[in-house]
DNA sequence: GGGGAATAAGAACGGGCGTTCTGGAATGTC
DNA sequence: GACATTCCAGAACGCCCGTTCTTATTCCCC
């Protein structure tokens, strides 16, 4: 029928995913992406469409790889407070490795969310789902007597979430990792 | 002697920095800013350079009246806590309004500082003058009893500070308003 | 009121962008 | 082994970007 690809489909993506998101959508230009992939420009048109399609599928892969690592690691069956300490862990290293080019889907946030129906629906996704599957492990939680009952879990959802994209953005621009871990664990007493 | 101006110039940099806090740098191009402004764009390159320095002179000029506010509510002899929530007020209210377009420094940050160096340094300077406002109210605070000894100030100044970058960044892409005051109390709550 | 300097408006420029086209090479099927 | 199909590389396209040039107008000072 046809000739095969010579390269690997997910392993390209994964490399534009870094591009985006080291030097956000509009800094990044297609012979960028072409000489750092190092495939053709057709070769990019035929397997992922324009530049907004590639960006939108490696942010969409983003996400959700994201969000199954945040699920599982807050709804695994440790005490709150060490699951949220893994928590703030995961994303810190998630947004410091790598050259400490912060999170694509923070990046994305401030660059294109006002500017993209697209990405701001996406990131009100996201901040729904991360709030959900904390809100559910901070209610179980309280069921279970680790936290007061008259803390609000929305609230402290809400919270953690802002926290998150503060740390995002810190790890992107100012890059002190140990920091962040403090703050993560300043967050966490609140609790107490 | 020459013919005079016909804009005010300070208000016309202010309207140059609104365009950029809304669409970032990459997104605002010079048509975006010529008709917004009004002006022609020899006028604009007369008066303010080329596009690179007006940003940076309009990123400057909104550094130095932030960090004039937040050092006058800071400053304030007020409780410590109450000065703080003043302190977070100001800073949501500043990003959510005029259309909740955020902060133009934290849209800076993510999107500018690791490909521009100018950008990176007034990230890292805005973060430690604003850190060290809030260190030494904090640790004045504690000298009178406000806040228990065993709480570092430094730490506590980073986590405000992040939690400062993260309410930005939610204003500006998801805009809830009063969600933002609720985690700001929240954080303030750390220093119980 | 005239000289001179800075203004403003729009055309023009070179460059880089995202995208498309063209042509040749490689592959699997019949 | 020829065909159809897909892949790849580079040239080419049109557009918009930031910037500069040209030209004419406006205003202040003497």
């Amino acid at each position: 029928m046809a000739r095969t690809k010579e390269f690997d489909e997910t392993v390209v993506l994964e490399q534009a995913l870094e591009l985006f998101r080291a030097r956000g959508f509009a800094h990044t230009s297609f012979s960028d992406l072409t000489s750092t992939l190092g495939i053709s420009r057709q070769s990019l048109y035929d397997t992922y469409g324009d530049k907004q399609t590639l960006f939108e599928t490696a942010l969409k892969r983003y996400m959700d790889r994201g969000i199954d690592a945040i699920r599982r690691t807050v709804e695994d069956p440790a005490p709150v407070r060490e699951v949220l300490i893994r928590f703030f862990d995961l994303l810190i290293d998630g947004s410091c490795g790598n050259g400490s080019h912060g999170c694509l889907l923070v990046n994305s946030m401030v660059e294109l969310a006002p500017l993209d129906a697209n990405t701001r629906a996406f990131a009100h996704q996201h901040a729904r789902a991360v709030e959900q599957v904390l809100i559910s492990r901070l209610t179980a939680a309280q069921r279970e007597g680790e936290i007061a009952t008259h803390k609000d879990p929305v609230v402290l959802a809400h919270f953690f979430y802002h926290t998150l994209l503060g740390m995002a953005v810190a790890a992107r621009a100012l890059g002190e990792r140990d920091t962040l871990r403090h703050s993560a664990r300043m967050a966490i007493r609140c609790l107490d």
